[in-house]
DNA sequence: GTGAAAGCGCTAACAC
DNA sequence: GTGTTAGCGCTTTCAC
């Protein structure tokens, strides 16, 4: 039954969902109405918004956030590029980000860079292609190209858990250097005499560690020497990384770790060994994680607040994406060393 | 300076980006010729091929995928849904899905669901409205409505760390109930007779510890009492939990935990409390995330190839988006006993 | 192998 | 408060 002013030329046919058109045909209204009335209900009668509320409950339609988004110039759509997941320090992060940006209406789209930088300029394919409302940054770009890229993009950046002297745009984090710095001066001031370091091998970890090492001769103590195990840190490479330290003719006394899974195998260890923590052998970690204090000895380390920078950054992408003004656009986060008995 | 052929309307100008229409102008050609020569080369020529290359080159054109996925109802995004990643569980499942679908052209876009359920309808919303090729599901979806709605979308779906009698669509995962009854076995093969379970308040660990709780009574075992802590578990609650069954009188000579880091609980507060293990408690934990194998005494635990879900996930939702057949939609990974130092 | 036309489903811009 | 029109940037369909 061939409606005969069909033209010959078939049309296109959709996707078969239901339209915004659909609705507003149910509710007796133009499209763009029932739009509003979605969209900025304020901006519409009462009535109407009824009417188009039960149209969309009687059709179950869902908006196609891709039509909205290539109209509006606005995805609502965050994209976040870590090293890895599996390193664990940066899931508070991630996590608050999530939430934060749920709460808002925009979703997280999760990118991995590995620690390597191999796949990054597929991966900014991919993230600016879909015209996100902002990007954040976990950790270091590799690639120069990669930055010059973003920056052309114009999609609002914010860079975290770092504190470059040149932001891209928009920072939240801390200085690696500082925390390097001030667990020296911690340990100095606990008497420990032989600092040693076992560290992951990426990027900042290693720049920790050589604040650390300076900080250590400074205040006249020998060069903490320093063990680099590969990037994710692990449990066992903790372990392998005192074991390794300990061949050295002078035992140490302390040891700060790049992670608090590093110290968990450092604390397994010297357990193993019959090493007491802390008599012998102080113990630092990194980033606080939750069974740090839960750990017997329960370990010292450094907490970053991870869910705070999450907050912060999905705050910044927001007040950019609808348009506020953002005057502080680098915030220096801050840390803190969390005493507890493994020193 | 204006065109005194501009019409009184204003027009609506575009983002300002370099569009695919300025790549094929400055190549030469139309632009579906442009568009061919990006995504099906081979329709084209070799000379056409290189002239539109060196054109986005030129100009640094980065697709807009949003247009794309509208025009072509692909949308290469895939959604994955947890129930928050701080469990750590699925940390490999999310890690290995990314990039099993990164390395296929498909981007991760990553839902947390909360173990209550409260968000879960505006997180569906969100999602589907993003029309994704796919939508991976990991632990339970709460609400009825919910499944309706992921069902009508017509959305290729794949559960997954689970058995479900009645999947939505595809499915890989193992049976709880089969692991519960695994451990009990073989604890019980260990000569084991006062069995306990520490385990979290989620509805997939609970499966587990009942199916445990039966199987040792259909081995002629005492009922197995049982700690439920709030999910996410953490060490703390570990600890906690042995605590609280170490209250009873009599002392339990092996507990199943839900959970690796639960399990790293238990085995501290038996260290703290002078318990042995395994002589006097045998401890078997679930995940086997890597630390297990490391610890001292080095963790026995149920090992699920959480990357292999996550591959196979990926695997069914590019075949379906694709248009391939799935021949196969319910897959069982299976699980195993990996037996260590503390049992 | 290449191109013209017509949308995909939505919203910005302008009327009334 | 509501509607009309014209795109957003791309790809499908059909034609050559």
């Amino acid at each position: 039954m061939a409606d005969p002013d069909t033209p010959a030329r078939r049309p296109r046919r959709g996707s078969g969902a239901v339209t915004l058109h659909d609705v507003a045909k149910l509710a007796g209204v133009a499209p763009i109405t029932a739009s509003r009335a979605l969209n900025s209900p304020e901006q519409v009668s009462a009535e109407v918004r009824q009417k188009v509320a039960d149209a969309v409950a009687r059709t179950g339609y869902v908006p196609n956030l891709l039509a909205g988004g290539l109209a509006s110039r606005r995805s609502r759509l965050v994209a976040a590029v870590v090293p890895a997941i599996s390193g664990l320090v940066f899931l508070e992060t991630v996590q608050s980000l999530t939430q934060a940006l749920a709460e808002r209406g925009y979703q997280l789209m999760l990118g991995q860079s590995g620690y390597s930088g191999s796949r990054e300029d597929a991966l900014l394919e991919a993230i600016i292609g879909r015209r996100p409302d902002g990007i954040v940054l976990t950790g270091i770009l590799h690639s120069a190209e990669g930055r010059r890229r973003l920056m052309a993009s114009g999609i609002p950046l914010v860079e975290t858990w770092d504190l470059t002297p040149t932001p891209i745009d928009m920072l939240v984090g801390f200085s690696h250097e500082a925390v390097g710095k001030a667990v020296a001066h911690f340990l100095h001031g606990k008497g420990r005499q032989r600092l040693t370091v076992v560290s992951g091998d990426d990027e900042r970890a290693r720049r920790r560690s050589q604040a650390f090492q300076a900080a250590a001769v400074a205040l006249g103590l020998p060069e903490p020497r320093a063990v680099f195990v590969p990037a994710p840190t692990t449990l066992q490479r903790g372990r392998d990384g005192l074991a390794e330290l300990l061949q050295a003719d002078e035992a140490p006394d302390a040891v700060f770790c790049s992670s608090d899974l590093l110290a968990l195998g450092v604390l397994t260890e010297a357990r193993v060994r019959g090493l007491a923590v802390p008599e012998q052998l102080a113990v630092v970690g990194f980033g606080d994680l939750e069974f740090a204090a839960a750990l017997a000895p329960a370990l010292t380390t450094v907490h970053i607040k991870g869910a705070a920078i999450g907050q912060q950054a999905a705050q910044f992408i927001v007040d950019r994406a609808e348009g506020r003004a953002v005057p502080q656009r680098v915030i220096d986060i801050g840390f803190h060393i969390v005493e507890r008995a493994s020193t």
